[in-house]
DNA sequence: ATTCTTTATCGTAATATTGCAATTAAATAA
DNA sequence: TTATTTAATTGCAATATTACGATAAAGAAT
């Protein structure tokens, strides 16, 4: 039915689940790491950077933005882009937890 | 086009991006977290454990075996799931590296 | 051999995602 | 005011994802 049973899950299942999501397209993770590259923060040459048209451009930045995974500050008619480093540091925090549990469980 | 232009990014974010979809999901973080909580390694009880039918199990199981986040060996006529550390790891340390640059760099 | 158990696959429906051209909105510059 | 710049939104087509009933495949148990 194409519709996830979010309810069915945990609050922060879906936490996680989201942000891993938003993080899961080659051409955000770009934007990341481009974000992360240029020591001011930038706009619109993030659509000059990437091999995608300003409308995609746009929508993928959207979705890292309701991801909290970056910020948009207006700075006269442009908009400036930057990384939210508390998001990707709650997923770093969750994964150093799950590995950290890993080593103690015997696998098949 | 609903086809993302893969080509135009690099093998890593690629790579990256993968592992991140495949735990884009909260039932597959809840399968993850349900093989990390049981002791012996499993194999369909997940099933029981999840409110989800044996097909759509199934289904998030392939994509966690393709992302290479678990394994599966055949036990008998069943199939016995874990965990794969190594892929996690590699998520991790991309993070610590993503992580480390944010504290460089000014942001708006 | 037959049945049971376990899990994968097929087929299908509902919905979501990706991508872009065209347009709009809003601030800046002329 | 009238461009111009910048970025969001709309609308649409192509494809992917999610979910599950039905079925198949393959070993275990009887």
């Amino acid at each position: 039915m194409g519709v996830t049973k979010k309810e069915h899950f945990t609050t922060q299942q879906n936490d996680i689940a989201n942000i891993a999501k938003a993080l899961g397209h080659p051409a955000r993770i770009a934007i990341i790491e481009y974000l992360l590259n240029v020591d001011t923060c930038i706009c619109g040459d993030i659509v000059n950077e990437l091999p995608l048209a300003q409308p995609t451009v746009s929508q993928h930045l959207k979705e890292l933005k309701n991801a909290n995974l970056i910020r948009g500050n207006i700075e006269g008619n442009a908009i400036c882009y930057c990384i939210n480093p508390e998001t990707l540091t709650h997923l770093q925090d969750y994964f150093l937890k799950i590995i950290a549990k890993i080593n103690k469980s015997t696998c098949c």
